[in-house]
DNA sequence: GTGTTTCTTCTACACATCGTAGAACAAAGT
DNA sequence: ACTTTGTTCTACGATGTGTAGAAGAAACAC
């Protein structure tokens, strides 16, 4: 189970944020201005670098090694990312019809409403 | 996010499937006996107790403390315990209607099925 | 094409978590 | 009181993560 430290989760926040892929620098920029919650942490570019390369054995960063300043994109979709750990949570049940019963009980009616027009009828 | 080791999973899993409560040494021939999966380690009841004090702080595992060789169980249901994970990782991501969407996605027809039962109407 | 700047990789360390268990301490049984 | 049984304390090795300096490689500037 892919679980992210902080400094992971910040920095996939802001690829996953971002269409266009990043360098280093612009994402140690990026975390410097904290964008979104609390961290406005003045790193080094090689923490950046190191973070960004062990997201990439994780599988969830890509680079182009072509360009120079390497730029850095996510894999996936911060949705299909969080879609698949939700899968990869309830398989590890093995009754997942109560799970899903669960789950469903937990969340807005909002929620419910969208997870009835997706299922369709029938 | 409440991340499991191995051996505090394994624990888990026998908790979970045990409706009455366990002492550590019941927990020991337990999983010394292998019952489901892998591991058939013979380990040590200390390393168990210490695994259980692990998983009560956690807020998983509670204990009786009054009788003498103190007897653990699961707070909540394994099916619980997974919905809310799935919950817990659903709420990570900004745009939960689009997760939902992809999360449906991967889902099997069955468990599909059970879903629109679940939501009900309207 | 040699020197300077820029970028990347290597190495490293501190801290947390987890598997593992001995040593020390506490309670219960005889 | 003594032995047995159970619990807590302390600890160590392995791994993951935040952090970054040192060293190496590439690009740029003349």
């Amino acid at each position: 189970m892919a679980t992210l430290g902080d400094l992971e989760r910040t920095v996939m926040e802001l690829l996953w944020a971002t269409p266009e892929s990043l360098t280093a620098n612009e994402l140690r920029d990026a975390i410097a201005e904290a964008p979104s919650g609390e961290a406005g942490r003045e790193l080094a570019v090689t923490t950046v670098l190191t973070v960004l390369s062990r997201l990439e054995k994780k599988g969830l960063v890509e680079r182009e090694r072509n360009s120079r300043p390497h730029r850095y994109r996510s894999v996936t979709s911060r949705e299909a990312h969080t879609a698949e750990l939700m899968h990869e949570v309830l398989v590890t049940a093995p009754d997942r019809e109560a799970v899903l019963a669960r789950f469903i009980g937990s969340v807005s009616e909002t929620e419910a409403q969208t997870l009835r027009k997706l299922l369709g009828g029938s």
